[in-house]
DNA sequence: ATGTCATCCGATGGATGA
């Protein structure tokens, strides 16, 4: 089974990007991110036509996730992270595809730092972590996979910036981001490239793109019972190169599964 | 501080988020 998360930026907007993606690659689930449309806009019928069945939950103008399967409608568990019934932002949807329990995440930006978002992007991170401990208690099959927006150590991006006021390195940013991975899960692609600079991230600002001025944002954590069924990982790199392309490029996971 | 891309509201651009 290869599983991939994306955020793909507007789903709408970037259908045909998304299509060309499934269709090159063929990934058996995929873990979509900021789909930024209402339900009755995501465009189930063109996956459907793909060959991909889905589940979703989304919103106007910002976040909104999804959960691909090919061939296969994933069985949705959750279409909320639990914690806060006031958190009305769709950044978390759960589904079982071909018995693994599959999280997809949005993790929210928390720019700008200090503030309020800041605030929620941590209250956020908390919510995750006691999710997370509770789906490993199960001792199901989990993979976790979605935009962290957390450049988890030095190597995770083009240049470390000292004093940045930027919420994706924080201090509490990176600790919470390791206070999960502690919690028991492996890091997919960090796990099969220790020591390499790996991005799925690159701004539309200032050709960062053309320059690899990236950042590794987007994981996929895989719970004790898949981590040894590890074969590959890596990322869809040449996505961010084509016209009307996402900021982020897919990442992806292939398990030894079932 | 800058820069890009896109959407929203509601106006023919500015504010917002990433």
């Amino acid at each position: 089974m290869r599983i991939a998360t994306f955020n793909i930026n507007n789903v709408v907007k970037r259908l045909p990007n998304l299509l060309a993606w499934l269709e090159a690659e063929r990934p058996d689930v995929v873990c979509l991110q900021e789909t930024k449309a209402p339900d009755a806009l995501f465009p189930a019928q063109a996956l459907e036509a793909a060959g991909y069945g889905a589940v979703w939950k989304g919103e106007r103008t910002y976040n909104g996730v999804a959960i691909l399967a090919r061939g296969a409608t994933p069985v949705p568990t959750r279409r909320a992270l639990p914690g806060d019934p006031a958190d009305a932002q769709s950044r978390y949807i759960e589904a079982a595809v071909n018995g693994v329990l599959v999280g997809c995440l949005y993790l929210p930006n928390g720019n700008p730092q200090p503030g309020p978002k800041f605030g929620y992007k941590l209250a956020w991170f908390d919510r995750l972590i006691a999710h997370a401990g509770e789906l490993l208690a199960t001792g199901v099959p989990v993979v976790l996979a979605g935009d962290y927006n957390v450049v988890a150590t030095d190597l995770d991006i083009y240049r470390v910036k000292p004093l940045t006021t930027d919420a994706l390195q924080q201090p509490q940013s990176k600790a919470a981001y390791r206070r999960l991975l502690d919690q028991g899960w492996t890091d997919a692609v960090r796990a099969l490239h220790a020591g390499e600079q790996v991005f799925t991230f690159w701004d539309y600002f200032r050709d960062a793109w053309g320059r690899n001025a990236g950042m590794r944002l987007d994981h996929l954590l895989l719970s004790p019972v898949l981590a040894p069924r590890l074969r590959a990982a890596g990322v869809d790199a040449w996505v961010r190169g084509d016209a009307g392309a996402s900021d982020h490029a897919p990442a992806w996971a292939e398990l030894d599964w079932p």
